[in-house]
DNA sequence: GTATCTGCAAAACATTTGCAATTCT
DNA sequence: AGAATTGCAAATGTTTTGCAGATAC
């Protein structure tokens, strides 16, 4: 669900009490669609919630993919990066600003052969370049 | 390259002096094709090369990455694995044996959309579930 | 003999764990 | 009160860095 109205209403529907700390995390996963780090999320909400410690985001995110509220991007080894977007999408990171964008995967177009009578659960896209934003700053 | 006769060759033609630490991490990595860690490397070749440490598997796989001999593969957060087939190709990896396992990727050009202008550089197509075997057993 | 490469030890990071204090119901 | 949650501090695990010795050209 990208579109919440009641984030703790949505919360429970996951069976996650909705805390503070974890409405805050989630609220911020929504608005800002920024695809975070742990360590981005504690560096912009520890002025909003003075006690927040980088324990309770782990704590959180763990609980949020666990049931389904959130996923994990791995599109870097070195960074681990959370979407509260849990629909079938891809992610482009532009390895010139490090953005990270969404895009839409059309499953019909992609051919996976070589792995016939396996079941998958879980598609990972991740696509990386440089976006346009930066490409037009190049011919500068 | 996924078949190579000539490793010493191979790397050089890479830019990359074939040192014997060198030759045998790609002769592992080309054999085996096992997408292994740098501790399954380690674990694996320690023997074969008694002073091998874990810091020369860092830097070499680094040094084969950035030079187009080995890709990484994230497909799991705790586990930087790595991969001497560059070519585009996919990987799954399967929840209950862990193994990874190579498979074939169609690209078709509407498989992707919200990109548009972007360049892409790389594409890591990462899919999870149950291999084929796994599931046979399931069903004793 | 000068560059490069290797590998030990220490440092740097990210993440997890143990546990006590706090907060809910 | 009792259960769940938070957050500090310590532990863990992985990767990087500094550097001295070994090796290659």
């Amino acid at each position: 669900m990208v579109e919440v109205e009641n984030i703790g209403q949505y919360l429970t529907s996951k069976d996650i009490r909705p805390s503070m700390q974890r409405v805050k995390i989630l609220e911020y996963l929504l608005k800002r669609r920024n695809h975070p780090t742990v360590d981005t999320i504690y560096n912009d909400l520890k002025d909003e919630i003075l006690t927040l410690s980088k324990t309770t985001i782990y704590n959180t995110l763990k609980l949020f993919v666990e049931n389904g509220v959130a996923i994990v991007i791995n599109i870097e080894d070195n960074e681990t990066r959370y979407d509260a977007d849990t629909s079938l999408h891809g992610h482009f990171k532009c390895t010139k600003c490090d953005g990270v964008f969404d895009f839409t995967v059309n499953l019909n177009d992609l051919a996976f052969s070589g792995i016939e009578g396996f079941t998958v659960n879980e598609h990972h896209i991740y696509l990386k370049g440089m976006c346009r934003v930066c490409k037009s700053k190049e011919l500068v």
